[in-house]
DNA sequence: ATACGACTTGGAGTTGGCTCTAAGTCAATA
DNA sequence: TATTGACTTAGAGCCAACTCCAAGTCGTAT
């Protein structure tokens, strides 16, 4: 598959690819004998799975240092695995804190839709957001 | 209150606060007679708001936007509430797409801890993310 | 009086994550 | 054979959101 096409399948620019690549976000991709890039359904999928965990908010240095991990074999298991524990639970802190968030703002969202005018006073008065 | 103890209430630093300020996030801050900053509490209210939202991954622009109108008086509450609506719509979404990796990444830890060690060939085979 | 520490400013520098540019290679088509 | 279009590279540029710096101004303690 060419990057064009990995681009189409991914919804990823060719730009974003090959930085993934340069950086050790996703391992290097196979080469046409002319030199050009040969995505497999492997290497999308692995990809796919980066997108995923970029699209979480997870940093690339952390995916590059787990992607390490994986061609560095077996003996990593347990380091790879804590990067993904850390990892998930900096997510699941992010989310409660976004939840909290959602609630603040339903409550300010509320306050405008019956028309209370005076909403804006009180802007810190809601309930707070714990960080 | 001076800038320093805005900063220890609020836990942001003073370049932080004075950025938000410069750039419209929040509101002019009354000035001391020998010109230093003095934050209220309404101020701080405010800025825990912003805090709050910034938090939650609001842009700056988009808080910089409310903030504007809000100082432009009653005309702008149907555009406040809009850029209020967008915003949760946004993070709404964003819950989502975070609350699926979790999922996956759960999955994928709980591989490790069966110590299934051929978890990674399989990277890509578990629930996709729906972006 | 002078030194100190907390503040002020404008503007430069940094970080993360792309995104773009320029110059070149290659295969296929007119 | 010449041109077209998709690819290649190294490296520069860009954007958001800070973060730091230098030079200067206060009020207070020695």
């Amino acid at each position: 598959m060419t990057i064009a096409q990995a681009c189409k399948t991914l919804n990823l620019s060719a730009d974003t690819l090959r930085y993934y690549e340069k950086v050790g976000l996703i391992p290097k991709i196979g080469r046409t004998e002319s030199g050009l890039r040969d995505y497999t359904s492997a290497d999308c999928n692995w990809i796919e799975f980066i997108k995923c965990m970029r699209n979480a908010g997870v940093q690339v240095e952390s995916l590059v240092e787990y992607v390490k991990l994986y061609q560095e074999g077996d003996s990593t298991h347990e380091a790879r695995k804590d990067i993904l524990v850390r990892e998930r639970d900096r997510i699941s802190a992010q989310v409660e804190a976004m939840q909290q968030t959602l609630t603040r703002l339903n409550f300010k969202i509320e306050k405008y839709e019956t028309k209370m005018k005076n909403a804006e006073p009180l802007l810190g008065d809601c309930a707070k957001c714990s960080s």
